[in-house]
DNA sequence: AGCACGCCGACT
DNA sequence: GTCGGCGTGCTC
């Protein structure tokens, strides 16, 4: 078909300097096999190791005189097909990572081709050379094993391995040697089933005359009889429903009456969930109109987005569903992306009843059988709907129509780690290419989607009627400065306090909401509520304390420093406040005060285990306990009839997050929590404990009036600049020197502003620093960091990419750059 | 990253 | 004289 010689390859495993493409010579065996997202082995380097890499093209010709082959492909079942190669390159050239980086994110860690590299003598030992004392030991214990790993040699003659080895191989005594270890991963599900007509059966278990086979075994007639009756069968029930051994069954393999074969396993993790029975999905008037203005949408088999902008409570799920329901129905798959792990049970249970087995779970918390398992289940085609987290949004499903994002603003879609994807940008990419529907859904839209949805970019959708008899809870703002003018630091206010002390008569039960103070400190006075902000930024000021000697506030969009003042600059109290209180102490606290009240905590550390939150909520759910207490974990989930009362015990923590979003999750989770109480028949009471009752954010929450929630912070990010009105990139230098690291901060801020001067003159681009990181030192290495205001474009991605490049071949023995676009924190 | 090449100090 | 330290540069 083609008569391509070459294949242009990326090495996996490289780092970001070495990450380009490369011309392979491609042996005419390989011609065939090898396509564009095929995974091949190739020599590379002067050592000619071999690496995996990733073929992105072919072709016939090639410029480059000493080409060295590729050596071997692997099986086509975990090639990129042209979609995800598409996919892969994407986020390589929009998140600035490596090729491998880019696969490792797309691929289950499992399907990889493990090529694993081990020594073994050579043949005929070299006669001009000679080991020393440690060289015969390896090379000893080498000879007697056959072969053996790096790693094996490690564990034996310790760290020094590697030169010994090297050296030996240098000399030639030993020679390195690689295996293709294609996933062990594999499980499979047996089944037989007969290669002989049932005629033929029947005349060999009668021992009919002339009969081409014999059997006079009883159980091989009843193996026989059996698989008659059942056709096809998975040969553990068949032996289990004859009583028949395997070794019984293998005998009439051998006799070629029956045909053992093998089909891939899935394990799923979710078979237990109870599968109800389809509820009819009715929708509303409301609902009704929204689903056809999308769908209208969807109907055009173009790129679209659109932003299913609904009040809690007004079912938006329902709308979602129905959309699925259609594009399922026009033959295409769905990917529905939840926030966090804890969410994917109720999807699922949601989904079950209708979609069966062709649903697919893909999260982090799988284990890596599970996840490859889902992977295989859903490349083969079997699966039309994908539900999972952020990294879902690489499910190769083919056809794909849409890419749902539940909860749209959540921070957790951003990854951070590289690559440093939002899942938004990869679901847009997919979306684009497949023409495909991008649904994002919320309550609380982020301000960079609601803008997009106010320009025109996104379809806005509204739903702006709670459904059904649902009603909002009263919102009462609890002031707990006055408490602590009165000398009372406790978490439960007096108000929550009295609400929690009739909750038991009257049988209902509390939420009570502890917003997670992040691991940054800042400073904020139990007095007046007031933080300490950067003039600048309008960023909480971060408190920084790892020097000797008096620590300093520092904010991390422009690296502005003030010293910790003694006294509250606006109410001149002393009491200023450095630390927040755990999910742990408020629990203590609840026990003390009210001993009659079963507390549930529910936080990282409770749900560590895969269905754990799902589990504590159903018990919840039943009255096992009286009060909920747990961190973001509780905003969200089913509905709770019995719950009337919910608490938020310091809605300050986020409002001071040193962040510019910090306003957009105050008012999010503020809302989300309110959302929580009263969706039953009884009517609900929120409480919000604060020191800062003037908090915009805060009040416009508990009205629950996102509208000019959005106009008042858009204001806010065009006069300070800051997303959607530009984008923010975080360069971090990473280094276990501090010296080290601070030339190299040095070097960095020269480099960036000399491009940005000359070569990249074009773009506008505002750039804050060198500066510490907020947390100074993680691991024993420190961290150094530049923000850049700036659009992310060609150009601008250019430009981080050189100095990317630049940096990985000077400076960066010792420090690394990496570079991150609209991060979660900084 | 890994490996080669290359140019200076302390050993047989 | 050589072995071996790690600075610099390249990898199809």
């Amino acid at each position: 078909m083609n008569g391509s010689k070459y294949a242009k390859v990326f090495i996996l495993d490289a780092p970001y300097h070495i990450d380009r493409s490369y011309d392979y010579y491609l042996p005419s065996e390989l011609c065939g096999e090898v396509k564009p997202g095929s995974f091949v082995t190739v020599p590379f380097g002067g050592g000619n190791r071999r690496y995996t890499a990733l073929v992105t093209a072919l072709s016939d010709s090639c410029n480059i005189e000493q080409v060295k082959p590729v050596l071997a492909v692997t099986s086509d079942r975990y090639s990129l097909d042209e979609e995800m190669l598409g996919l892969c390159l994407f986020i390589m050239d929009y998140t600035l990572c490596t090729c491998g980086d880019a696969v490792r994110a797309m691929l289950p860690s499992s399907a990889f081709a493990k090529l694993s590299e081990y020594f073994i003598c050579a043949d005929t030992p070299p006669e001009n050379h000679q080991m020393n004392e440690q060289e015969t030991c390896v090379y000893n214990a080498i000879k007697l094993a056959g072969k053996a790993s790096l790693g094996k040699i490690k564990g034996e003659f310790g760290e020094r391995s590697t030169e010994i080895l090297s050296s030996l191989c240098k000399k030639g005594f030993i020679v390195r040697d690689y295996e293709l270890k294609e996933s062990t991963n594999h499980k499979y599900t047996l089944f037989a089933s007969l290669s002989v007509t049932e005629q033929e059966v029947e005349a060999a278990v009668t021992r009919e005359p002339g009969s081409k086979y014999k059997i006079r075994s009883e159980k091989h007639a009843e193996l026989l009889r059996a698989l008659c009756a059942m056709g096809r069968t998975e040969v553990s029930a068949l032996l289990e429903a004859t009583g028949a051994s395997r070794a019984q069954l293998n005998a009439l393999v051998a006799k070629n009456m029956v045909e053992i074969d093998k089909t891939d396993f899935y394990r799923n993790p979710y078979a237990d969930i109870a599968k109800r029975k389809p509820l009819p999905n009715i929708l509303s008037e409301a609902q009704k109109a929204a689903f056809e203005k999308i769908l209208a949408l969807y109907r055009t088999r173009e790129p679209k987005a659109a932003l299913l902008f609904g009040v809690t409570g007004s079912g938006k799920t329902r709308v979602i569903k129905a959309m699925i329901d259609e594009v399922i129905k026009d033959g295409r798959s769905v990917i529905v992306l939840v926030p966090e792990i804890s969410l994917t049970p109720q999807t699922v249970d949601l989904f079950c009843p209708f979609y069966g087995d062709r649903i697919a779970v893909l999260h982090s918390g799988l284990t890596a059988g599970e996840r490859f398992d889902a992977w295989k289940k859903i490349r083969s085609g079997q699966v039309d709907l994908v539900i999972g987290t952020r990294s879902a949004v690489f499910a190769p499903l083919s056809n794909l129509g849409m890419i749902v994002i539940d909860e749209e603003q959540e921070h957790t879609y951003k990854s951070d780690m590289s690559p440093r994807y939002h899942a938004r940008d990869i679901a847009r990419y997919r979306c684009g290419r497949v023409g495909g529907l991008m649904l994002l859904a919320s309550a609380t839209p982020s301000i960079e989607s609601y803008y997009k949805a106010q320009t025109g970019v996104y379809t806005l959708v509204e739903l702006t009627e709670r459904y059904g008899n649902a009603t909002l809870p009263e919102v009462y703002i609890s002031d707990i400065r006055e408490q602590a003018r009165a000398g009372s630091f406790s978490p439960i206010g007096s108000e929550l306090e009295a609400c929690l002390r009739t909750l038991k008569s009257k049988g209902e039960q509390a939420i009570l909401f502890l917003n997670r103070r992040g691991y940054n400190n800042f400073i904020s006075c139990k007095m007046c509520g007031e933080a300490l902000l950067c003039s600048h930024c309008s960023v909480s000021l971060t408190y920084h304390r790892h020097r000797e000697g008096a620590g300093y506030l520092m904010c991390h969009y422009c690296g502005g420093r003030r010293e910790v003042p003694r006294i509250c600059p606006s109410c001149k109290s002393e009491y200023l406040s450095y630390t927040g209180y755990g999910t742990q102490k408020v629990e203590n606290e609840l026990r003390t005060k009210f001993p009659d009240l079963t507390v549930m905590r529910m936080d990282a550390d409770t749900t560590a285990t895969k269905l754990a939150h799902y589990e504590l909520l159903s018990k919840f759910r039943q009255g096992e306990a009286d009060v909920l207490l747990g961190t973001q974990m509780v905003t969200k989930g089913h509905d709770f009839p019995k719950v009337t009362l919910v608490g938020v015990l310091f809605a300050d923590a986020s409002i001071y997050l040193d962040d510019y979003r910090a306003a957009e999750r105050t008012f999010s989770l503020l809302t989300q929590v309110i959302g929580r109480a009263g969706r039953g028949d009884r009517p609900g009471l929120a409480i919000i404990q604060t020191m800062n009752p003037e908090s915009e954010a805060l009040k416009l929450a508990c009205a629950q009036d996102y509208q000019s929630f959005y106009e008042k912070e858009i204001e806010l990010r065009r006069a300070l600049v800051f997303p959607p009105f530009c984008d923010i990139a975080q360069l971090t230098l990473t280094g276990d020197n501090e010296i080290e690291l601070s030339n190299a901060a040095t070097i960095l801020a020269t480099r960036f502003s000399q491009l940005a001067g000359t070569e990249y003159s074009d773009i506008p681009i505002i750039a804050y620093g060198p500066f510490e990181a907020a947390v100074y030192k993680v691991n024993e290495k420190y961290r150094m960091r530049m923000v850049v205001k700036c659009k992310n474009c060609k150009r601008m991605r250019l430009l981080f990419a050189d100095l990317l490049r630049e940096f990985g071949k000077n400076a960066a023995r010792k420090v690394t750059l990496s570079v991150d676009f609209n991060p979660n924190s900084i």
